[in-house]
DNA sequence: ATACATGCAAATGGTTTGCAATACG
DNA sequence: CGTATTGCAAACCATTTGCATGTAT
C-alpha cells in the first residue's frame, strides 16, 4: 500500500467511514490518470476497462477523496469542472493555440512569484491557480 | 446611450439580433451591480427594483452579452458561476476565496510582464488570458 | 409579413439523496 | 450485531429549449 492509499485509509478511519474495496479501485483509476480529469470521462473510462461502479458511489468517493484533501476540483472559466490528483508537485500553466489547439505547458517560477507577491500584499493564502494564455503560436501566426 | 450599450447594440444588429426593451434594461441592471455577481441573486434583486423578467430572457441576455464580450463568467473552484462586467479594457487578474467567495481583482504589470517573457521564449502571440488565483483570504483564514 | 423575442412550462444534464439490500469491522 | 456502503431510481437545481404568443422592422 502506498502513501497516498495509507492516507486515504486514515482519513476514512479517522471519521467512522470505510476504506472499501470500491472506493480502493476509485481511488486506484484516480491515481491512474496522468492529467486533469472530468468525473464524466473518468466513469466511462472505468466502465471500458471493466470497473464501473454506480456514479453514485463514484461521486461519494470523490467527495470523501476531496475532503481527505487527496485530490482537488477545479473549475475552468466556462464552468467545465476538473480533478486532479494532488500528488502532483511542480504546478505548471497553460499556453494555448487558438489555431491549431496545441497545448503548451510551461513552468515559470518567476511569474510563480509574482503571483506570491500580489497574494502576499493582500494576506490571500493561495491554495491553487489556473494561468491559461490563449493566443497564436510560431508557426500559425507565420500561416496568417 | 453609452458607450457599451452601443457595442451591446452593434454587436446585436450585426448578429440579426435586436436591441430589446428588456435587454437594455437588463443590461442596465448588469452595468449597476459594481462588483462580480451570481445570476441568482442578480435576479431577485431586479425583482426587488420591480424589473423582473423571465429567467429564461435573463439568461438568454446573459448569453449574448457573452458573445458580445461585454460581461466575463468567472468560475470559483467550487464550482459557482460569477459574472462581471467588461467595461474596462484593461485586464485584470482574479484572486478568489474558496470560503467566503469574495473575489479580488488584480493589476499587476509584474506578472504581465513575466507572461509575456514566456511567451517570447516561446515565439507566442498571446491574444488572452485567464489567471485565477484560489485560495483562502485574510480573514478566512484567521477563522480556521 | 417575416422573423426575432418573450414567458411559460417542460426538458436537460450533472450531482445528490432516500431507501432497501449488502458487507465490513 | 450494528453501522457504513452500495446501487438504483427518484429528487434536485441551475440552465436550456420548444412552443405559442407578442412585437419590432
Amino acid at each position: 500500500m502506498t502513501d497516498i492509499h495509507q492516507k486515504f485509509k486514515e482519513y476514512l478511519e479517522k471519521n467512522d467511514q470505510r476504506y472499501s474495496n470500491q472506493k480502493k479501485e476509485i481511488f486506484d483509476c484516480i491515481i491512474g490518470q496522468d492529467d486533469h480529469f472530468e468525473i464524466d470521462s473518468f466513469i466511462s473510462e472505468m466502465y471500458v476497462k471493466g470497473k464501473s461502479f454506480s456514479r453514485a458511489t463514484v461521486y461519494r468517493t470523490v467527495k470523501q477523496l476531496l475532503e481527505a484533501k487527496l485530490i482537488q476540483k477545479i473549475a475552468t472559466q466556462d464552468g467545465r469542472i476538473f480533478y486532479e490528483c494532488n500528488q502532483e508537485l511542480e504546478h505548471h500553466d497553460h499556453i494555448i493555440c487558438n489555431h491549431c489547439g496545441k497545448i503548451y505547458e510551461i513552468k515559470d517560477n518567476t511569474i510563480e512569484d509574482k503571483i506570491k507577491e500580489a497574494c502576499d500584499r493582500l494576506n490571500f493564502s493561495p491554495e491553487y491557480r489556473s494561468l491559461h494564455i490563449y493566443g497564436s503560436c510560431e508557426s500559425c501566426t507565420k500561416e496568417i
